[in-house]
DNA sequence: ATATTGCAAATCGGATCCAATATGCGATCA
DNA sequence: TGATCGCATATTGGATCCGATTTGCAATAT
């Protein structure tokens, strides 16, 4: 009988699904800046490809909300309002709190040591660029054993869609003292097994990060 | 000063938009089957346009979630397991009555006319087929004033994703007598102002349409 | 007879080419 | 001098063409 470590080449990802992967974590990372404009020309020159695939990865990423397209005039890097953000934040404090409930009940012990792993990451981690990454990672390990890939997929475009303002919000206020204080709460309670109390201080902790943002935002973009 | 009805042509929908949304409805209204294949030169011949502006409908429409397609097999419409459909329905148990509810506190007079008359519609059409149409009307209405873009964006979202499943739990089961007193509930609750019970109703509304759709599914499907 | 192999049609992903539109700069005119 | 018009350039949207992969069927070997 045949034996090989065969991988599924076929289901290999294609041009535009790379194209659309790499512009997405750009976008989420605040690499691209907001409103910056997406030249089909000079995309398709970063990865020697035609504008075919770079225009269905924008077409992909403007159904995801985080690039908008105006006809002949190209692709922008979608920028939200405070409000949008507000909004942004006010459904994840919807979601998560009841992804982490579901999870708490059947979270293994396996889920518990990498929750406690990343969490520890964020804590220590000294390069404000990763910290982001950390406390997705934390909040992802919390929410997996769900069973909810909906659910999931839904908080994650959300993610995606403010990724950037967090990372502000971490690196230019000082949530970060708070955030670590919130996570190691939130751990607690996970570990206790107790859902409501997990639930809640995730509610909490997404109301309060977007408290902190919304005011630095408005303070920034000089409004009112 | 020049004054004229100008509606901004420019940001007519290109050919890839038109498609994605015909598309997108004939999904939606159980037009085409689950599984069913999407060929690109097929589709491309009814609109009398190349497959470039097919695949990039194609690729928005995999983001939404509605088609789902392997690397030179083509696209198929997406098909939902029942556990998928569940969640779909338990997410927009979630959700759903928080709009309502936000709804509820700013609903003006024409919102509450308007619904009255979708609703109205809806238990008075004697053809199943438009019986759909008619529920999301109603529901929509009802949540238009809260002034909840995103939301009101992932709710549709989720809708699409089940519309056909919907429909056949309408015409199939005899979901349309229950539907028709609990939409008069829910909107004699949003007319007296009482945003709790109109959430409340809107929760259980949506959670029993999914016991009803999936037992008949369970059924149909001749599982377990 | 059955399993394997080779080939041909169908279909997809991507490249290249052409048309339509926007944008910026210079010429023109009051 | 300043506003307007017109054209050149840049960029997008779509069509056509080409190579890659799948799939079904027929030929063949055991």
């Amino acid at each position: 009988m045949l034996n090989l470590k065969a991988t599924d080449i076929g289901r290999g990802a294609s041009a535009a699904d790379l194209i659309r992967d790499a512009l997405r974590e750009a976008i989420v990372q605040g690499e691209l800046r907001d409103g910056e404009t997406l030249r089909q020309d000079q995309i398709a020159g970063l990865f020697n490809v035609s504008r075919i695939p770079v225009r269905e990865a924008l077409a992909r990423l403007e159904a995801e909300g985080l690039v908008t397209s105006h006809r002949y005039k190209g692709a922008v890097v979608a920028s939200l309002s405070l409000e949008e953000i507000a909004e942004t934040f006010e459904f994840r404090a919807l979601v998560e709190p009841e992804v982490v409930r579901r999870s708490v009940a059947r979270m293994g012990a396996d889920t518990l040591a990498l929750a406690r792993g990343h969490c520890a990451a964020f804590a220590t981690e000294a390069d404000p660029g990763a910290w982001a990454q950390h406390n997705r990672a934390f909040h992802s390990a919390l929410y997996r054993d769900a069973g909810r890939p909906y659910h999931l997929r839904v908080v994650s475009d959300a993610l995606d869609k403010v990724g950037r303002y967090l990372r502000a919000q971490l690196v230019l206020t000082d949530g970060m003292a708070r955030a670590r204080r919130e996570h190691d709460a939130i751990l607690e309670a996970c570990a206790a097994g107790d859902a409501d109390r997990a639930a809640e201080l995730t509610r909490a902790h997404i109301l309060g990060a977007s408290e902190l943002l919304i005011d630095f935002l408005r303070r920034e973009r000089g409004g009112g």
